[in-house]
DNA sequence: CTGAAAGCGCTAACAG
DNA sequence: CTGTTAGCGCTTTCAG
């Protein structure tokens, strides 16, 4: 009965456990041999149950011989004639500089689904199309659309962007929405009694990325019927030093603002500094409210009041979209624009100072 | 000539460039088809100068046509052969809560030597050895030896742990040097002339990963003639909240500290946050140093002094190594402590209280 | 130096 | 429901 399998069986019939020798790992020939049957249904048996016909019997008694030898499926060999991977890729562009304290939130997130859904994460931080083609199932591209472009356009495989601003009506996208967050910025502090608002955009200004803060800001000072002034460049590569230099810009200026919004948490916390450093407390003086609600505001003194941008449930979703696509489940979704919260700290009060 | 190959040729002659249309992707058999070679001959121009018997003549004929077609080899089919994946693990639980604000920046590390190495980077937040075997060349264990060692146990290939601590002699590890750390930190505390120095340890005794700092600490204590206050326990989660409560218990007892030494950057800056709500300022009554050097001592006010641990230098020497290690450049290497140091800023001060 | 042929381990028709 | 068989695309002996 044995001999009928032409393909070589390098496991001897004492093997029993893989781990306790050093012979090739079993094969679903070693399976097949074992039982008497063929590798067909072996193969069968490994695949998730009710995609293909097979006893309930057989099924069992596989996985059982499977389990003793201690027999792991080929990822390659699968994948080779599937041709799916169970790999997704997340692209990730200056993962320090430019994804900052959001990044493990995000990773973590994602990593998550993936792994719960059976999918590898390989994670990039610079990437060559052709270089993924065929490794990969889809990508998670989490970068500037001046960045993510390129790479949509060369991509053979499902995609996601996700990114604070659209970048292509090709590839579908995940966000959260900017505009409404620097508006609700804006108005929280214009609730409160603040008439004059400085805001601390740092970039420079034909940044798309920036775009829906600027215009969620203006709205607001337009709506609200408030005046602002409005501060941009960075000279620092740092986000602090510019906070803090900003804030030492507006200090000499005449300027009599009574609160401060800042693109962000960093921008935010050096600017509280850069008040200290010239005698105005915060919030008794100066209110300050900061983007992103990172790590730095939690640990700020005081405690920085935040626009928190729902970070990890982008991720989340990102890779539960993607996998939806990959597996057919969904073949195209709308675009997502996340909503944002406000996360009050004591950063800012009613303004005392004229 | 052209009716010798018995494998199927899925594209015609007229592919110029395989993104042009949907057709398979070129393989070897339409390179060969097309310069009435063999596929060997292919295969071989395809592998690294140096490695293989090949003319010259052959190899750049192949790599130029391969080049108009568009070809790509077929990473699974390789790996299928090989049995190499050119892909590398990073096993991280708790990217967030754990690894917290140093992850980025190992990552980082890791996946530019990764990836300039023609390697993939697979990031796992849990990891089961069974279904990483056969998928991964080698791993990077960045973990507690509690959760590291049932891994390195069961694991079927190369890896390295990282780790402020050895775990096991049977791994290759990186670590560095919490003990220096520790007693450095303290040591410049002392050198400045503060004779009672307050340890916020946080986290439960027992912890192996606290031992060399507890250690490092008492080594200056005693060397030093100082003396000190060791507080441990976490109460919450958050470790800002921990140094806060930590902060607090000390105030209310009467020890008369003038400098505190954080195990970590959070526990001190939230100690300063208590210190400063008791309305003592930092450092001109109380001087305090953080570890790790994180964003948060950066753009604390004011600027936390701290000691910096090599994070992004440890994540690249275990890339690195571990490469070494697969691809038997080095079969074995001693463990690494590397060294770390102190980023002074403005937290700590000679003492004027008594 | 090059070619023919044998697989790597697995899935998927296609028969039975 | 199960077995046979033909590959997936590539590397690697082994001849020539």
């Amino acid at each position: 009965m044995l001999e009928k399998y032409e393909k070589p069986c390098y496991n001897d019939d004492t093997v029993t456990d893989y781990r306790g020798g050093n012979m090739k790992a079993p094969t679903i020939y070693d399976i097949a041999k074992k039982l008497n049957i063929s590798v067909a249904t072996v193969s069968r048996a490994m695949s998730p149950p009710g995609t293909v016909v097979i006893s309930e019997a057989s099924r069992l008694k596989v996985l059982q011989a499977a389990k003793e030898m201690g027999y792991r499926p080929n990822a390659q060999a699968r994948a080779l004639i599937t041709r799916k991977t169970r790999h997704i890729g997340l692209f990730t562009p200056g993962i320090l500089e430019r994804t900052g304290l959001h990044f493990a939130r995000m990773l973590q997130a994602v990593e998550n689904v993936t792994r719960t859904n059976g999918y590898h994460l390989v994670v990039y931080g610079e990437l060559d199309p052709a270089d993924v083609e065929g490794r990969l199932d889809g990508l998670i591209i989490l970068a500037h659309p001046n960045e993510a472009v390129p790479i949509m356009e060369n991509l053979d495989m499902s995609s996601v962007h996700v990114w604070p601003i659209f970048a292509e009506a090709k590839v579908p996208s995940i966000s959260w929405d900017d505009a409404e967050g620097a508006y609700c910025a804006c108005k929280y502090l214009a609730d409160m009694g603040h008439k004059k608002i400085a805001a601390l955009f740092g970039d420079i200004v034909d940044d798309v990325a920036l775009t829906p803060k600027i215009a969620g800001f203006r709205r607001a000072i337009d709506e609200l019927g408030v005046s602002s002034v409005e501060l941009f460049g960075d000279k620092y590569p740092d986000q602090f030093e510019n906070g803090y230099a900003l804030a030492l810009d507006l200090l000499k200026s005449s300027d009599k603002f009574t609160a401060i919004f800042a693109r962000n948490d960093l921008l935010a916390v050096g600017a509280m500094k850069a008040l200290r450093a010239n005698g105005l407390s915060v919030p008794d003086e100066v209110s300050v409210i900061g983007y992103n609600d990172t790590s730095v505001a939690t640990c700020s003194d005081p405690g920085l009041t935040s626009i928190r941008t729902p970070i990890g449930e982008t991720g989340e979703l990102a890779a539960n979209r993607l996998i939806s696509i990959i597996e057919h489940k969904e073949m195209a979704f709308d675009d997502v624009v996340l909503p944002v919260s406000l996360t009050i700290r004591e950063s800012c009060a009613s303004p005392k100072r004229v």
